[in-house]
DNA sequence: AGCTTCACATACGGATCGTATATGAAGCTT
DNA sequence: AAGCTTCATATACGATCCGTATGTGAAGCT
């Protein structure tokens, strides 16, 4: 056999997250057990305290991860748009349909910010946030926006679709409200342009 | 003396949540002990537990505490206005400018998502959501602003504003950053408007 | 082949939450 | 006013969970 040690322990590392992705995506961050979620991945709490430090750092992991899948879903959507402008619409309509997800919203919108802290720290630093803001700062170069601070910007639209997500998903029919979410996103971001839509 | 028993119940029930209010937002709610919390009202987790049912029971008490706080705040800023449309604005700076105190943004942005749920299903937030809510709706009779709906532009206006006192917070200059995200709350909320500013 | 390293397992201690039981005073009845 | 009842709070207990300290066996190097 002779299997790598590097090897197996990336290959745990990936058991491991996938296993805590799940835990922490049905029961919350709070409530889901080290022991459990081992357990799950075939392995102990050694293996875990092994890799990732404690608790806060395999949900640091976790969370790393679906943010990179989020950001570059995003980017790859707003790529797609004919124009920088309609490629932000499109980015903010992407990221509401994307914290639909469950997964999406235990971890990454509730647990990790209050157990993680503000977003803009993390490792990834919430690279969806960055795109955002890169898209803002062309547009402002281009001379379609008002020269507002493109860090600001992109932090309150971010929040108002967040905010979007939240309102959708706790809803009683999510098909019926995302349309209007979706407006009402547009109709706030061309507040940012320069001339009125 | 013949104390009533319903008042010293009473009084019990505010010094606990006086310390809850303390302890969470020193420890946040994770890390704040039961125990050393009864102990600094003078009592044991026997009274909270009869009163508030679990930790999370006596969260709630204090996250609705505040919030009905900053609901009246709120209001009273709006109402202070000349127009609708300059209550709308000036209600949004203020809600950020709550968001600043460290007491406000661990417990009602941070841990009451977290561990409470989707905070427009708290019976106190959705006063203050209904009263921008209503404001909307009042500015979409008097024709200013496009037909949104307004539910939805209550939302994302809110979420807009919870995110920039987020960012603020984690400043390092927050009194440097205040007036940014003032400005690109304003230019969204301008996005509201049928005729641009 | 044998020593070393190290990733992981096992064992332990401390802390915490929720419940079940005890207590003592307020409140009502007669 | 005496005694029974109610109930708000205190005390005691069990279960769980996290983080650390120590053990172990296989990979890796000489």
């Amino acid at each position: 056999m002779a299997k790598k040690r590097s090897q197996t322990m990336e290959e745990n590392r990936v058991k491991l997250i996938a296993a805590a992705r799940k835990a922490f995506a049905e029961k919350g961050y709070a409530a889901a057990s080290m022991d459990e979620l081992t357990a799950e991945a075939g392995l102990t709490r050694g293996a875990l305290y092994h890799n990732f430090g404690d608790k806060r750092g395999l949900l640091a992991a976790v969370v790393d991860q679906i943010d990179t899948e989020m950001a570059s879903r995003a980017q790859a959507i707003g790529a797609r748009a004919g124009d920088d402008w309609q490629g932000l619409l499109d980015e903010g309509a992407a990221y509401i349909e994307m914290a639909l997800d469950p997964e999406v919203q235990r971890i990454v919108l509730l647990d990790g910010p209050a157990v993680l802290g503000d977003p803009s720290q993390w490792p990834s630093q919430s690279s969806c946030l960055q795109a955002t803001r890169q898209t803002i700062e062309r547009l402002i170069v281009q001379g379609a926006l008002k020269p507002v601070d493109p860090e600001a910007a992109a932090r309150l639209l971010n929040g108002a679709a967040l905010n979007a997500a939240l309102w959708i998903a706790a809803s009683d029919q999510p098909q019926d409200v995302l349309p209007k979410a979706v407006e009402a996103f547009d109709a706030l971001a061309a507040g940012l342009l320069k001339t009125s839509a």
